[in-house]
DNA sequence: ATCAATACTTGACGAAGGAAATTATTGAGC
DNA sequence: GCTCAATAATTTCCTTCGTCAAGTATTGAT
């Protein structure tokens, strides 16, 4: 975790986390949440604020008969540290500086002309240069994090597959530690999303949690027990595929009724064109024909946001989660979406699962990014 | 764990659970296994031999070049305690006797005429003493399982809620404890099924499986990241309200094409009924049309398969497991599912979790009770 | 017999965290 | 201001647990 290559002691990466992760804790709240003693607790702070990662707050009032000695809560220090987040689309890529505690500092982007390994590398390299110059934060960042659609191995950082990217078996992390000079973690982009929700967004303290992205796909991000799932054979939330129409339109990946043939992008435009008559309509078309109160692409909308919603509640149905945040660059017309997914989520979520929160909210494209830095955190942190 | 009230050290019970789980090991199979040391498993391995948990079996012949030392591999004393398991069912008790690995040694039932509590616990009774009477049992049995459909707090061994029991917030722990004098464990039953297979059935050394059970209802049991999914809301694993047909028929649970609505055992008799005009058909009488080559209600089964097919895909797309196991008394009519089952299944399962092992078979239903004692092992390891 | 290879054991050591006493700091009551 | 109860933080001592490194055990090959 910290500049000298030693272990850090299990209590201290705990501590750590809680207090990056749930906010300003006295030594006492954290032997609490944490299940240690006290004495464990302030030994593990010690070095922490000696390293200068955490400070002493001023003490707190206390109330109540009797008093007592107030408590002295232990903050974070955000920028003792940090971390470069970088998200990989097809055609940009779009870079943040986060300091530890994943506010992002500076922000900035890069159009890909191409999409073949070396341009997004030289991209890649220019694009980290400038916001580590600018800023001057090239001293104190310790972490690359990248975020690629696609089946992606964190551990080693092997890109095995990228649809968007046409890329087959890259070893991102080992050309970008060369290319950039920096220590680079590589994962998948809804899985680092997921990761930022559950650490400093909506998902604080959930045991269990999910994430669900609308775009030209639609994925889903697991935690469960408190871990990202990541799935057996490299395949995990993979929503877009579940099946809510047996008798709906064949998708390209061979099944029926798939969410994505109903909800995704293309099929939202395809439907949108046949119904209206308009062969030359865009997405932004349909939304803004949506908008205007044409029933009939009114009504794919509708039914896309119900399939999502149906889909969402097999989420919750299975797992059980404490509560799932719907995002991503589709919910720019999520005003034509958020009632249609709840409509379908609350018809098919079984008993105590109907009761899950549902937030149904964009993420602008930065915060993609911020989940790539957001897992550099992770990484830095757990090390 | 073990005679003394004394706390097991961590190592023993990771070596306890290697040996019970994955067969007779070496100490060095072991450290290798578990990332200990070889010195912590020889210290873990005497005190569980010396108590009788562990013995060594005759060394293993080495080849190769320069051979070695052959390997004393430890295998589980199974006869050094024995569990009593039982499925409560609406009108009937299964109970098992089993040893440490989960070997069935006995098991008995008792049908069951009323489902009032005291009805229930006194029958519990009479089971468990015949079965640890008749075998001498009693002076070596550790724990009582229970396993019950329904909302089950395995902490507090509190039922909250069983509908085919009509039961509300029974302390079932405690009651069965004051009536049977043992150490009782409560369950849900899948969530017990679950357990045994992946301790000692299929679900063997996965970090993650799933188990769906097929009958009245269908049920999932999750195991992600080698532990059990539980649910933040008490719901998990409820297959069988996920959607797979928007225009389906409408479920008792208000959803629209739930699994159940198209599956489950009622839907399949009510359908069957309807397309063949025989008003007083049974679920066996659609089996025995179904098999005797009847196109109608053939199709019945087919769309049912289908529909289980879908749901189990489901599964797969969301969390990955290295493998299902698809089971449950509603499989009696396997040869009728298994094929639809496998068509749903590789239809809608996306990418590589098409390639995810399905084991379709029916489990006796004694199983379930042995799911029940499983669960009273974990809970004597672990303790 | 000697050697390399592998399995297992032993004892010294150190890391990590707990228990309980101690110190620190507050408000309330006098 | 002084004392007391209450709560927070620290300190000291101790136990537990597992590693390290060295040594013992047992085999086949030469």
């Amino acid at each position: 975790m910290f500049a000298e290559p030693e272990t850090a002691a299990p209590a201290m990466t705990a501590v750590l986390t809680a207090v990056l992760t749930e906010g300003p804790l006295s030594r006492v709240g954290l032997a609490r949440r944490l299940g240690l003693s006290q004495a464990a607790v302030t030994k593990a702070a010690r070095p922490l604020i000696d390293l200068g990662y955490l400070q002493e707050l001023a003490p707190t009032e206390r109330t109540g008969p009797g008093a007592g000695r107030p408590a002295s809560p232990l903050s974070i220090r955000a920028d003792r540290e940090f971390f470069l987040g970088v998200k990989i689309t097809a055609d940009e890529l779009i870079g943040v500086v986060c300091d530890l505690s994943a506010q992002v500092r500076a922000s900035a982007h890069r159009p890909l002309t191409h999409r073949d390994v070396e341009h997004v590398l030289t991209e890649l390299t220019h694009l980290t240069n400038s916001l580590l110059d600018e800023g001057g934060y090239r001293a104190r960042t310790r972490r690359l994090g990248l975020a690629i659609s696609g089946d992606v191995d964190r551990g080693t950082g092997l890109v095995r597959y990228s649809p968007f990217l046409h890329w087959h078996d890259v070893a991102l992390r080992e050309l970008a530690e060369a290319a950039t000079g920096l220590t680079v973690v590589v994962e998948n982009d809804v899985k680092a999303l997921t990761t930022a929700e559950h650490w400093f967004g909506e998902g604080v303290g959930a045991e269990s949690f999910a994430l669900v992205t609308v775009g030209t796909g639609i994925g889903c991000g697991l935690v469960v027990n408190g871990r990202l799932v990541s799935g057996s054979h490299g395949v995990a939330g993979e929503i877009g595929h579940i099946g809510v129409d047996v008798n709906g339109p064949a998708c390209h990946c061979g099944g029926r009724g798939c969410v994505e043939a109903i909800a995704g992008a293309d099929a939202i435009v395809e439907r949108a064109r046949r119904l209206s008559g308009h062969s030359e309509l865009t997405f932004d078309g349909a939304v803004a024909l949506a908008r205007a109160g044409d029933q009939r692409v009114g009504a794919v909308f509708t039914q896309a946001g119900d399939a999502i919603g149906c889909a969402i509640a097999a989420v919750a149905n299975l797992v059980g989660p404490a509560r799932i945040v719907v995002s991503g660059e589709g919910l720019a017309a999520y005003d034509l979406f958020e009632t249609p997914i709840r409509t379908g989520f609350e018809r098919q979520a079984f008993g105590a699962a109907a009761a899950c929160p549902l937030s149904i909210r964009p993420l602008p494209f930065e915060q993609w990014a911020r989940g790539a830095a957001t897992v550099g955190i992770q990484a830095f942190v757990a090390a």
